[in-house]
DNA sequence: AGCTTTCGCTACGGCTCGTAGCGTAACTGT
DNA sequence: ACAGTTACGCTACGAGCCGTAGCGAAAGCT
């Protein structure tokens, strides 16, 4: 058995300054170029390696710009604000930060879109992308209900569901306000959103 | 003063017929062949006409598809289904109904993405989809607060970023459920949203 | 040493782009 | 009816990018 099965032991190894280079290149060329415009020679040659050496690590297009946008993700934090409404908020700003960083935000509508056609490519978003993000949601949570701001969840689905439920609602609102409307999330929105998320999750519905 | 500065008053008159069908044959090749397959060279030959008429008409591939999906969201309707919270349901299960097609995901993000750095872009999408989709929002609003349901908002200011506000949540959670999380807005889960947003825009926050 | 895999480089056919030029069709005003 | 104006279909073109093949050299392992 070994260590990794698509990895043979024998030969030249792959260089790994290679790949860091590639991935770099491909967000320099996202800033300057944006998506549609960008071209996998045009990579090649800023990352000072040959185009055949692109090809034979990444499938096209899609896969090399999910890898490389796929670390930016991993800036996020969850610092601890000493409340759940401050904690929202401030993982809230740090995701609205990362989409106005130009490569991120192309890039993510546009694998998002490819990715509509292309099975294998929505799991790699999932897993390089989506998943880094939901643990944020599973943390923030387990913190608030050791606070008590929370009251314990007994059943385990549902509670996958409701971090499932919250991620799509923070995630989602925070970039249709970014992207597709075309406004700011800034400290205003945030807090105006933050209150009513909150409310919706810990409020006792009005008695009439 | 002539009824459009756009529209000369003399020569052979551009034809609404090959308007119809150049938009059609988009949203066919949206579907056969997604967004970074469609050439405007095919979408020509499907709509029967020369590849140099559809250039003279639509600057590029962005527009082109902005137009062609742009009348798909005219199908969102507000049915008054008698409370506010069945009300939001209907028209979420709508929304989520539009983006289960293929043509509208893919081409909706696909828009976006571009948009990010074209600005004249971004200003076509919000006027022709965007905006299309707000209104249902305010007319939900006001249909509420007749009702009943929602207290009158005296300060307009106040009621156009509320207005914002909930239309990114809805739109924004419904988009990124379908189309990142890659999961269905089925009824269970909208019937899970829309009491979280109902109880966020409603509630008194739970006294201590 | 010998073997294996990767690397850089060059070159290629194929496709799409966006435009130009031409003759023809459609409509308007005199 | 006729000239003027604009849109249309068609063909052709240079340019650019795609993805792959073939080669010799480099870098590791046994």
């Amino acid at each position: 058995m070994q260590s990794r099965a698509t990895t043979p032991r024998t030969g030249r190894p792959r260089s790994a300054a290679a790949d860091a280079a590639i991935l770099q290149a491909t967000r320099a060329a996202l800033v300057e170029l944006g998506w549609s415009k960008l071209t996998l020679g045009d990579v090649a040659t800023r990352a000072g390696v040959a185009k055949t050496t692109l090809y034979r690590r990444w499938a096209g297009k899609n896969e090399l710009v999910v890898d490389a946008v796929a670390v930016l993700f991993d800036e996020l934090e969850l610092p601890d604000r000493g409340s759940l409404a401050a904690d929202i908020e401030g993982v809230v700003l740090q995701f609205a930060a990362l989409l106005n960083r130009p490569e991120t935000a192309t890039a993510l509508m546009a694998v998002v879109a490819e990715s509509t056609r292309d099975e294998p490519l929505r799991e790699r978003i999932r897993t390089s992308i989506v998943d880094r993000q939901k643990r944020l949601v599973v943390e923030g949570r387990a913190r608030a209900t050791a606070r008590g701001e929370l009251p314990p969840e007994s059943d385990p689905e549902v509670a996958a569901r409701t971090a499932d439920l919250i991620f799509d609602v923070v995630a989602g609102a925070v970039v249709h306000r970014t992207l597709v409307s075309g406004e700011p999330a800034d400290e205003e929105w945030v807090r105006a959103f933050t209150q009513v998320l909150l409310l919706g999750l810990t409020a006792t519905p009005p008695t009439p």
